[in-house]
DNA sequence: CCAAAAGTGTTGATGCTACACCCATGA
DNA sequence: TCATGGGTGTAGCATCAACACTTTTGG
């Protein structure tokens, strides 16, 4: 079952993304396990970042998109290029290779790869595994291991860009609900950062920006006091880089 | 006479350079006149950032390094990628569909870009024009007009990573002679930036970072006092997300 | 009443801005 | 001795880190 729209595909372009959720404790990626279809006696449990080859007629974004909306069913979201991936050994591991002459009309064209990451709400989508890949797991950041063809380094490159922006630009909050506490916002920096925050600077700070506005609402359920919650508001946002602004 | 090396050329994916350079006054681009070979009937007379597609065997550095080099002679350099560019229709503009027609053995392939960008130092070198290129020009940043295929897009990319850059890392030495006094890299961030910062300050800011060694040489032949010489000497610069350190 | 987290204030240290002034040199 | 830029110092303001304490809920 190779390819369709075999003379619609590039072979030499693919896009990999890089899919970040936040369940309130860890950081976590979204990683598929790879197939190897009709080749069902070799076994291949390799991890990879979810990806494809680009169409001729579309934008490198919106390929990344089409990879996004087809594995979670998001349409709009926070998406970002990270940048081109070109080593020429690249798809030259053993396990890569197999997969690659089980799977790709041209399993020997070079290709280079564009990464992408997303900031989603992990809670707000369920994960529908489509097409190529089968199984779809939400991963712990933390203790990802050795995943296939270079994509550690595409990780690797996703969560440097990720630290920068959480620190310089409101961005934390797509990985939340519409709502959500300051405890909640808080945790989440101290795990995607590696600092000890001190939280009561932090909350002094975060409200300082203006980005956030009370609602009415409140925590329920929770066995003390329960804690307002914020919804995010776009603010002007002129020369980040001229005021230095930080956000921890 | 289209490309040599056919078999080793990637027909999907190029290489873009964004060269800067300082004169001591203005940001200087270097743009190359791309000619049409055969064609001497067509007038063109378009300017383009220099690139090249990639070859089989080479990696993204590599070629973008291959471009610099053919241009300038300079092989090692700052020179870091800026991103990708794919929009499909970055090659289809009139003038460009012309000359990708006398020079390319695929016109009409799809190409996908990677912009790189490189900062050197505009006096140590002179510029050789190598083969596709015939005319390389030093142009100034603020009066860059219409450029070929989307390259205006990767040129905007670059100044501004460049700024942001320049504001959080030393690198502002890389566009300067290696002993250089503290008013002309003082002259460099009040032009790249578009800021005024105070003189005295951005003294007094530049050597508490430690990165500035002063050396035992002083300007010559000014009509003033002559200011001391000083070279950039790397430090160790850990977290620099964590420290938020600025430059300016 | 207790545990647990929400939420508010304060203080001292640091860093930065916005200045004014003197110095050395060539013409 | 004048013009030009080099080089140094300082006072006040703003910001931030490191703290302690009170409040509100469920159990």
């Amino acid at each position: 079952m190779k390819e369709k729209f075999l003379n619609q595909t590039n072979p030499n372009v693919s896009v990999d993304c890089v899919i970040f959720g936040f369940d309130g404790v860890e950081l976590k990626v979204l990683l598929v396990q790879r197939d190897l279809q009709d080749n069902l006696e070799i076994q291949d449990d390799t991890l990879v970042l979810p990806g494809d080859l680009i169409r001729d007629n579309e934008d490198l974004d919106e390929a990344a998109s089409r990879v996004l909306t087809g594995l979670t069913g998001i349409r709009s979201v926070f998406l970002e290029q990270i940048g081109a991936f070109g080593n020429p050994n690249r798809l030259s591991k053993g396990k890569d290779r197999t997969w690659l002459e089980a799977v790709r009309l041209k399993p020997d064209a070079r290709v280079i790869t564009v990464g992408y990451f997303a900031l989603i709400n992990i809670k707000n989508y369920k994960i529908k595994p489509a097409g190529f890949a089968k199984h779809v797991v939400w991963h712990d950041y933390k203790v990802v291991e050795e995943l296939g063809f270079d994509h550690n380094e595409i990780l690797d490159a996703a969560i440097r860009i990720l630290r920068n922006k959480l620190y310089r630009e409101p961005v934390g909050f797509k990985l939340l609900p519409r709502k959500f506490s300051l405890h909640h916002l808080y945790c989440l920096y101290n795990e995607i950062m590696d600092a000890e925050i001190d939280r009561r600077n932090f909350r002094r700070r975060m409200l300082k920006t203006g980005f956030l506005k009370e609602t009415d609402e409140f925590q329920e359920g929770v066995p003390h006091k329960p804690a307002r919650l914020y919804t995010f508001v776009k603010k002007e946002f002129e020369n980040v880089s001229r005021k230095n602004f930080k956000f921890y």
